[in-house]
DNA sequence: CGTCTTGTCTACCAGTTGGTAGAGGAAATG
DNA sequence: CATTTCCTCTACCAACTGGTAGACAAGACG
C-alpha cells in the first residue's frame, strides 16, 4: 500500500504521479489549500479527478505529499549552501544566493511556503515537522556566529525571523511582479538580490563598526 | 442604493453591518477568502447567511468592504505616527511602534494584509488601490531621508519592501504563537518590538558610521 | 489462452457553496 | 388606522465539493 509511493516503478503511471505533484505545488501555492479544487487540478492536467484520488487517497494526502516534496528542495538548497564551509556574513550570503536561485528556478516552492506558514493552515503541523530541522540548524548557526563575534549579538530566534521575512518578502515581490505581467529581467533580479544582501549585511554586522581586520 | 452604506442610521441594522464587517475581517484574515464561507460566517454571528447578503450583495463585495475598512485603520496608524513630525530613524521607530500597537490591538488587520498581498488574491487590484497611497508616502519619506543623509542610501522601493517584510513577518509570528495557544505576554511583545527596532536601526543607519553629530 | 495487476475512466452521491425569491414582523410615517 | 420602509427570516436552487463503486482496457504472467 505504502510501497506504491516509495517504490519507483518504470511504469507510465509514475509519470502521472510526478505531474500531479508538480501541478498541485503550483496550484496550492497560488490559490491556497481551500482555493484549490481537485476538479480544477485535474482539468489543468487533462485527466479526471479520480485519477488524482487513485494516486493520493485524499486532498489532504496530496497536500502533504506536495509539502514533503517541496521541503526536499528547500533542504537541498540549504545543504548545498552550507557545503562551502563558510562562516559569518559570507555563509549568510551563500544561503541567500542559493534560496534566490531556487526562487527563480522554481518559484512555486516559495508560494507554497507562504501558504503553509499561515497560522490556520490545515497543515501547520506538517510544516512544523518538515521545516523545524532547517529552522533549528539556522538558529544554531546564528548562535555560534554571534558567540564568535562575527554577527551582531541579539536574540537568534528573532533575528532569524527577521531574516526569513526579509528574504521571503523580497522573493515574493518578484513573483507578484511576474503575476502582474511584469516579467522581471535577469538584471533586475540580480539587483534585487544585491540590494537585499546590503540590507542584511548592514543589519547583521557586529555592533562595533570596527575597521577591516588585518 | 449606495446611500444605505454611507448614511449612518440609528437603526439596529447598522449594528449588524458592523458586526458582519468585524467578524468577516477575522475570518478572511484567518482562513483566507476561499476558505471562508458565508454560512460559516453567519453561524459565527448567530444570524442567517441571507442577512449577510442583504447588507453586502455578494461575497466579493463583502471582502472588498472589509479591505476598505481595514485600510482605514492602517492609514490612521500611519497618519498618527507621522503627526509627530519626526525624522530619520526616529520616524521609522514611531511607525513601527504604531503598527505594533495596531497588531496587538487588532491583529486581524495584519492577517488580512497577509491574505490580500497574495499575488493571485481575488482582490489584488483592490489592494493596489487602497494600499498604494500608503506605499507611495512611505517611499517618498525614505527617499527624502536618504537625500538628507539620515538613512542609508539605497533603492527606496526595495528597502521599503525589506522593512515591510520584516515588520509583517515579526507581527505574524506573534499571531502564530497566539494560535498555538502560546499567549504572548506583554513583556515578550515589548521585547520582540525592541529586537525588531535594533534590527531595523542597524539596517537603516547611514553608511559611514560617523559618531553622533553636534 | 485465461487470469491478475495496474492505471484511467464513467457514473454517482451527499454535503456545501454563493445566490435568488419572497414572506413577514416591527417600526416609522401618513 | 393604513401604508410604507427597513430588516431578518424560510424556502429553494444550480453548481460545485471531496469522495466511493466499479467498469474496462492494456500488459504481465502462468
Amino acid at each position: 500500500m505504502v510501497e506504491k509511493f516509495a517504490t519507483v516503478r518504470s511504469m507510465a503511471g509514475s509519470d502521472t504521479r510526478r505531474r500531479i505533484l508538480d501541478t498541485a505545488l503550483t496550484a496550492f501555492g497560488r490559490d491556497g489549500y481551500a482555493g484549490t479544487s481537485l476538479d480544477g487540478l485535474a482539468a489543468e492536467l487533462g485527466i479526471r479527478k479520480q485519477t488524482i484520488l487513485y494516486w493520493f487517497p485524499s486532498k489532504l494526502d496530496l497536500f502533504e505529499a506536495v509539502v514533503d516534496d517541496a521541503a526536499v528542495d528547500l533542504a537541498d538548497a540549504f545543504d548545498e549552501a552550507a557545503a562551502g564551509g563558510l562562516a559569518g556574513l559570507d555563509q549568510v550570503q551563500a544561503i541567500v544566493d542559493r534560496v534566490f536561485r531556487l526562487a527563480v528556478h522554481r518559484p512555486q516552492v516559495l508560494g507554497l511556503v507562504r501558504e503553509v506558514t499561515r497560522p490556520e493552515s490545515p497543515t501547520a503541523s506538517r510544516l512544523g515537522a518538515r521545516i523545524r530541522p532547517l529552522y533549528d540548524r539556522a538558529r544554531d548557526f546564528l548562535t555560534r556566529e554571534m558567540e564568535a563575534g562575527r554577527i551582531r549579538r541579539s536574540d537568534p530566534a528573532m533575528l532569524l525571523l527577521s531574516l526569513y521575512s526579509a528574504v521571503v518578502g523580497m522573493v515574493t515581490e518578484l513573483e507578484v511582479q511576474r503575476t502582474v505581467g511584469f516579467e522581471p529581467t535577469l538584471r533586475s533580479t540580480v539587483m534585487r538580490r544585491r540590494e537585499l544582501m546590503r540590507f542584511l549585511r548592514a543589519a547583521l554586522a557586529p555592533e562595533p563598526p570596527a575597521p577591516a581586520g588585518p
